[in-house]
DNA sequence: CTCCATAGGTTTACCGGTAACGTGGGTATC
DNA sequence: GATACCCACGTTACCGGTAAACCTATGGAG
C-alpha cells in the first residue's frame, strides 16, 4: 500500500536514482521516461516521504519554525498569517511554539524545533535566554527576529522600535494639549515590549516639559477586563488625569467602557490612546486614537527574507516595517 | 561539532544502543552507565535528531499537524492555544497552515503534512474533498475532526452543533418577543458551518411561527465593518426588522455601531445577537447577547483523544463539547 | 553441580531517500 | 580516426537513529 521509490523504479524499469530525480523535477532523463515514471507514481499512490529527504540530506528541509508570546494575541495571528501564507507559496511548512512571555519555554520550544533540523527559525521579540542565543549560534541556524528591532540580531530582524511608538503617541498628546498623562500596561515584567513603550513614552514626556503622572501595570494578559480595571485604578489614584496611553487597542477599548460606565466624556474630560491596531478599534463611536502595526507585512517579510538567506541571496541584517500613528477621535 | 549518538558511545566506552535507551529514559544498564553517558552527552552538546528517530521507527513520530480555516480568527487563536498546550505538555510538536475556507487548500496542506510522516492530524470542519478524505483513510492515521460535529467523522470528533446553536438562538429571540429576524451572515458559500447556523435559525423561527425576515450574507470575511455594512443592507431592505442575528461577534457589535451611529435603541427598537463570544462582547455598555463557544477547551480535548488514540486507549468516536448561550442585554 | 533467569549490555539489519561518482553509447570536434 | 564531451542513466555509500535478536557473566533454585 505505501509505494516507495524503489518500487516505483522495478514497476517502470529504471533505478530509484532515476525515479528521484524525475519526481523533484531536476534532469539527466529522457521525456519517455519521465511520462513513464510519473505515471507509475500516479497509480500507486506514491506519498514522498520527507523525513527520509530531510534525513538522508540535511539541506533539503522545508520547514520552518516559529515562536510567537501567545497564540490568543490578535496581532499576531495577522503575523502568523503573513508568514503562513509566505512560506506555503514557497514550499514551506510551518512549525509553531508559543513561549508565553517566558524565555525559558522558549528555550525549550527551540531545542524540540532544532531536533527536527529545521530549514530557519522566526522568533518574536529581542529577549532570549543564553541558552536559546547559544544553540542557535551553534548549529548556524538561519534566524529571523521579528516585532521589535534588536540593535545586533542573532541573525536577521524585521520589525520597528517599540521605543519609538511610545515616544511618538507622548508627543502627540503633548501637541494635544494633555499635560497629565498616564500609562496602563500590562504582563509586568513579562512583556519587554510593552515596557519599551513606555520608557519612549515616558521620555518623549518628560522631555517636553509635563512628565508622566502615573503608570498602572497589570500583571494580567492584555485584555478588555485588564483595560477597565487598570483605568479605575489609575483614576482612584489621580482623578486629574488628563491622558491615559494603553498597551494595546483592547484594553484601550476597556478603558473606554470604564470611562463610558463612569459618564466620563472621551475626549472633552480625558484623552483615550491605544496601540497595534484593532479592527473594532476604527468603527467606535469614536475612531480610536492608536498606533498601527503592519502586522500581516511583517510576517511575509520575515518569512521571505529567511526563504531569501536559505536560496544564497542577500538579506539585509534588519529591516524595518514602519509603524503609524493614527490620530482617532479620543485624544 | 555537531555530536551523534556514536560520539557520546566512543566517548563513554558503551554502544551506540546502550546510549540510545539512556537517553530516551529506558532501562537494561546501570546506574552507574547511566551517569556517564549523560554526562558526555551533555559535554559534548548533543542535540537529538527526531528526523533519523521518526524515520527510522515511524511509529515514534513526535508531530501533529492542525489545519484551522484562517489563522487570523480570534476564536481559532483559542483553539490553537489550547491544542498548544496540550501538545506541549505532551511532547509533541505542532505543524500548521490554513485552508481559507478551501477544501483543495486543505488538500494540498495535508498532502504535505503526510509527507512529514506525522502522528496524527486535526482537522477544522466536517467538509473535505474527497482526495483528502481519501488519503487519510488509506493512511490510517489519527484524525481528529474539530468545531463541528460530523455525523460521521473520518476517525474523531470534538465540538458541538452549529445548526443547535442557531437554532437555540432562534427560539430565545422568539422568547423575548421577537418577531420580524433577520441574519448577517459572511463567507458566503465558503463557510459551512455559518451556514449550519443559518439553517438551524431559520427552522427555529419557522416552526414558531414567525420566520425568518430577510437574510444578508456577505462575500467579505466576518469582521467589524461586515457587520456594520451588511446591517446597514439589511434596515434598507426591511426596516421593519426587530431582531438580527450575526454570524459572530465582531459583525455582532458592528452592527451596534451601526445602530448606534442612526441612532436606533438596542433592544428597544431592535435586537443584536452575535456568535461564539468575545472579550470585547461583555464589557459593551450593554452586554451582547451570543453564544459562548468553549474554543479553548476544544482545542485541549482535541489533542487529549489524539494523543490517547497513540497510546492505544478507547477514545469516543465524538466528543460533544456544549456551547452557552448568554441572554445578555442586547434582545 | 547443573539449570535457568536476569541484569546489562552488544550486534545486526534496516528505515527511504540523496549526493557523488561511474558508465556506456552516441555525437560533435579537431 | 582519435579525442572530447554530453546524455541518460545505474551504483554505491551514506544520513542517525531504533527494533529485535543475540551474547555473557552472575546468582540463586533445585
Amino acid at each position: 500500500m505505501k509505494a516507495n521509490l524503489e518500487d516505483i523504479a522495478r514497476a517502470a524499469g529504471v533505478s530509484k536514482m532515476t525515479v528521484s530525480r524525475v519526481l523533484r523535477g531536476g534532469s539527466g532523463f529522457s521525456d519517455d521516461t519521465r511520462t513513464r515514471v510519473m505515471q507509475v507514481a500516479e497509480r500507486l499512490g506514491y506519498i514522498p516521504n520527507r523525513l527520509a529527504a530531510a534525513f538522508g540530506a540535511e539541506q533539503a528541509s522545508t520547514l520552518v519554525g516559529m515562536c510567537v508570546p501567545r497564540l490568543t494575541s490578535g496581532l499576531f495571528g495577522h503575523v502568523l498569517d503573513g508568514v503562513d501564507r509566505a512560506l506555503t507559496r514557497l514550499g514551506f511548512q510551518l512549525m509553531i511554539g508559543a513561549n508565553n512571555h517566558a524565555t525559558d519555554e522558549e528555550e525549550a520550544w527551540v531545542r524540540q524545533l532544532v531536533s527536527w533540523r529545521p530549514a530557519g527559525v522566526i522568533l518574536s521579540g529581542r529577549t532570549h535566554s543564553p541558552g536559546t542565543v547559544d544553540l542557535l549560534r551553534k548549529t548556524a541556524l538561519p534566524v529571523v527576529e521579528i516585532w521589535d528591532l534588536t540593535t545586533s540580531p542573532i541573525d536577521m530582524a524585521v520589525g520597528f522600535s517599540h521605543h519609538d511608538c511610545g515616544a511618538e503617541m507622548g508627543l502627540h498628546l503633548i501637541r494635544r494639549g494633555r499635560r497629565r498623562a498616564g500609562f496602563v500596561g500590562a504582563l509586568a515584567r513579562a512583556d519587554v515590549m510593552g515596557a519599551a513603550r513606555l520608557d519612549g513614552f515616558r521620555a518623549a514626556l518628560a522631555q517636553a516639559g509635563h512628565p508622566l503622572a502615573d503608570a498602572e501595570v497589570l500583571n494580567d494578559a492584555p485584555g478588555f477586563y485588564a483595560g477597565y480595571y487598570g483605568m479605575e485604578t489609575l483614576l482612584s489614584r489621580r482623578g486629574d488625569l488628563d491622558a491615559v496611553y494603553f498597551h494595546n487597542d483592547e484594553m484601550a477599548i476597556g478603558g473606554l467602557a470604564f470611562c463610558q460606565a463612569r459618564g466620563l466624556r472621551v475626549p472633552e474630560d480625558i484623552g483615550i490612546a491605544g496601540w497595534g491596531g484593532m479592527e473594532a478599534a476604527s468603527i467606535l463611536p469614536r475612531r480610536l486614537t492608536t498606533t498601527l502595526v503592519p502586522t500581516t507585512a511583517i510576517g511575509k517579510a520575515a518569512a521571505e527574507a529567511l526563504v531569501a538567506r536559505l536560496t544564497g541571496a542577500a538579506v539585509p541584517e534588519v529591516t524595518v516595517v514602519p509603524t503609524r500613528l493614527v490620530p482617532g477621535e479620543t485624544v
